[in-house]
DNA sequence: CTTTGGATCGTCT
DNA sequence: GACGATCCAAAGG
């Protein structure tokens, strides 16, 4: 938390992520060993697996870990730091400045992550992760994952406590899907 | 501010 | 064929 991600003029600060462990995690994607869609979270580090959901949403994960181990750390929200043009631009129905990178789904659409940036290299691509000295967050707040059904009581989201870009409210009130719906905002 | 429900299709079973 | 690591508009307070 609080590196840079830069794509030309745009630039974000990490405020809210979640881990997902592979094979330990029954919520991550590469829990059931490597498909077409997860394998660059199966390669190395630094490198960033983006995945379509929802029929209509990508988001973007930093993969972690030794080669040939599935970790990655999803991008939850960003604090929007410069090109805030160019994100209002991708995301034209954003009122505020908070409405900007403040999501998972959001961040992509304001970056323009697609399946183009799938198995980035983050130390030298188009989409960089940087470290501008600013250090994580002391101590960081850290809760339940959003939106997962499987190890819903793993505490494996971390954000910065009172950024008002965190993508839900730090409070942790958010409903939680009951198995068997779908589609609905998991809250 | 909160709550509710619709949109929409790739992926894996 | 079911469902998802989500977002948004609409409506009520």
């Amino acid at each position: 938390m609080n590196k840079l991600l830069i794509r030309g003029e745009r630039v974000g600060r990490i405020v809210e992520v979640e881990a997902y462990r592979g094979a330990e995690d029954p919520a991550s994607h590469a829990f059931r060993g490597r498909t077409p869609r997860n394998q660059v979270m199966f390669g190395e580090a630094g490198h960033l697996y983006v995945y379509f959901t929802y029929g209509m949403h990508w988001c973007a994960n930093v993969v972690c870990g030794p080669d040939g181990v599935a970790s990655a750390v999803l991008l939850r929200a960003l604090a929007p730091v410069e090109g805030l043009a160019l994100m209002r631009q991708a995301r034209p129905g954003a009122r505020k400045d908070r409405d900007l990178c403040s999501g998972p789904a959001k961040l992509t659409q304001a970056f323009g992550i697609t399946r183009e940036e799938d198995g980035a290299d983050l130390m030298k691509g188009d989409v960089v992760v940087a470290d501008d000295g600013v250090g994580p967050p002391r101590p960081a707040a850290r809760g339940p994952r959003v939106g997962i059904s499987l190890a819903a009581e793993e505490a494996w989201r971390w954000w910065v406590p009172g950024d008002v870009n965190v993508s839900r409210a730090e409070t942790g009130l958010y409903r939680r899907r009951p198995p068997g719906t779908r589609g609905k905002d998991g809250g």
